[in-house]
DNA sequence: ATTTGACTCTCCCGTGGCTGGAGACTGTAC
DNA sequence: GTACAGTCTCCAGCCACGGGAGAGTCAAAT
């Protein structure tokens, strides 16, 4: 016979452990001195023991143990326990996985704010935008409204997304109320369109870009000082302008308007050498 | 402003959920009637209400939210806490699918036992065993010791394991304390060599086998049935002889002995052609 | 003004699988 | 006898709530 301490150095399990099994009838240590309560195992209990460790190990809980041990010796008499057990870990590992992917892309998507905001010299700089696949919804209303646009978009196609999003403006003025533009993310090819979502290409060429730091009200400044660029260069530009949300609302937090970073893309016209074409 | 009621329905977090906030300082109203005690919330309440609900979705602990929403109100701010949070769900994910694979080996088992039982005549007949790779851990003593030898298995190749455990037994008699055996599980090709196993090819070829049910005890009543057979039908045996514990004590019960099924596997020597050569 | 009925309050207990601690007893060695 | 390790019971706490009792409150209908 064991006392409570040699048995629980034995099995592995905590004396604390071991008088829980006992209240619950799981372990019932085989003889309890009258006298003292004192606990004595045997070897019939070290063998009812590992079977418990190991199930536990499975992460089953004490009651479907406490069934299982009740009518079975055998493991072919718990097969539907296991296979009920199976089914709610692969559940669980299922759940957990999205949040993992969710986290990696929230991860990935601040570094890549972090990234922008230090290269970034917040100057206008042309470069070269290459073509992307991308799903779009085209609206028409206020710029504000585009927040149901990317709802769509979510809703359709955030499975294949893999980039930015970023909002395309058909009009060649600023206007209040009715104005003509388009949410869009970039998507993997294997993205299939949904009602209101157009997949296609987007065209890539040379562009005039601003990063501009701060709230969507002050956007207007960054516009201000681009158009300023291009004429100054005196070029040719074309439809539609390009905003990237490089940082905006978060998912988890709305953030800090402050910190919001917005490239303005202006595409412009070229040769077919790839050089820019002035007027 | 909202009432308790209002505002779960708003947020789809339940009155007592809210009650627990507002208990933990983790979302207090923005006004309790000093009087009747009634919680009332605003707007503003409604979006932090969204941020705790999206962070408990990610199974965040109430603590590290409200640690989180107090320091920050940007995601680059708790990045790190979102680094750690998704390492520990991966160590989640990492235990879970030990575990499923661990009970998918012993459904897969449990399953092939009971087919195995239902297609047995428990007669001897003879079939074709085909070659396989083996690990093995070759030892001289008693049969019972075998059982280190198959932890010596498991701890080395345990991950490549593809079939049921057998024993070689390379006497021609029956030897009680100093047998020449060696303790097998059929590997993946992948399988290497580790201190004391050896990996390699086992020949296949025709074999008179018999699946015996019951304790290893009875094994005798098995292996004179099948020598009957052997010299019945004056049979050329060849060595060493294979024990198969198609169904032995479980990874989790040590099952009842009555239920053991154990199929001996004797080679018999062939021609070219494959036809059984007798003398 | 009252009544009804829906709403809300606080307080306590329970969940699961233990862990920690207090204070009292027991066993064994010197 | 005495020290000291071991063991006992009982109570509390963890985590994120849910259930329910019993009392008070709000808004509309009578």
């Amino acid at each position: 016979m064991f006392s409570i301490g040699e048995f629980s150095r034995i099995t592995g399990l905590s004396i604390k452990t071991l008088r829980h099994y006992h209240e619950k009838g799981l372990l019932p240590p085989p003889l309890v001195d009258a006298r003292s309560g004192y606990r004595y195992y045997n070897e019939q209990s070290v063998e009812r023991a590992r079977v418990i460790a190991r199930l536990r190990a499975m992460q089953f809980g004490l009651a479907e143990i406490a069934e299982m041990l009740g009518n079975c010796d055998d493991e072919a008499d718990i097969l539907d326990h296991l296979e009920r057990h199976k089914q709610a870990l692969e559940t669980s590992i299922r759940t957990q996985r999205g949040i993992v992917s969710s986290l990696d892309l929230i991860i990935a998507t601040e570094k890549e704010a972090i990234r922008a905001m230090e290269n970034s010299e917040f100057q206008v700089e042309e470069k070269r935008l290459e073509p992307m696949t991308m799903a779009g919804v085209r609206m028409k209303g206020r710029y504000s409204e585009c927040g149901k646009g990317f709802s769509i978009l979510g809703r359709g196609v955030g499975r294949f997304v893999c980039g930015k999003p970023f909002c395309l403006y058909y009009d060649a003025e600023y206007r209040e109320d009715d104005a003509d533009f388009e949410a869009c993310m970039p998507v993997r090819a294997a993205a299939r369109p949904a009602k209101g979502i157009s997949i296609r290409e987007l065209a890539g060429g040379r562009a005039a870009c601003l990063v501009h730091k701060g709230p969507y009200e002050e956007l207007g400044r960054a516009y201000e000082k681009i158009l300023a660029y291009i004429q100054s260069q005196r070029l040719n530009t074309l439809l539609p302008s390009r905003e990237v949300y490089l940082k905006g609302p978060g998912m988890i937090f709305k953030g800090n308007p402050r910190n919001y970073l917005t490239e303005i893309q202006i595409l412009v016209a070229e040769d077919e050498a790839g050089n820019r074409m002035n007027p």
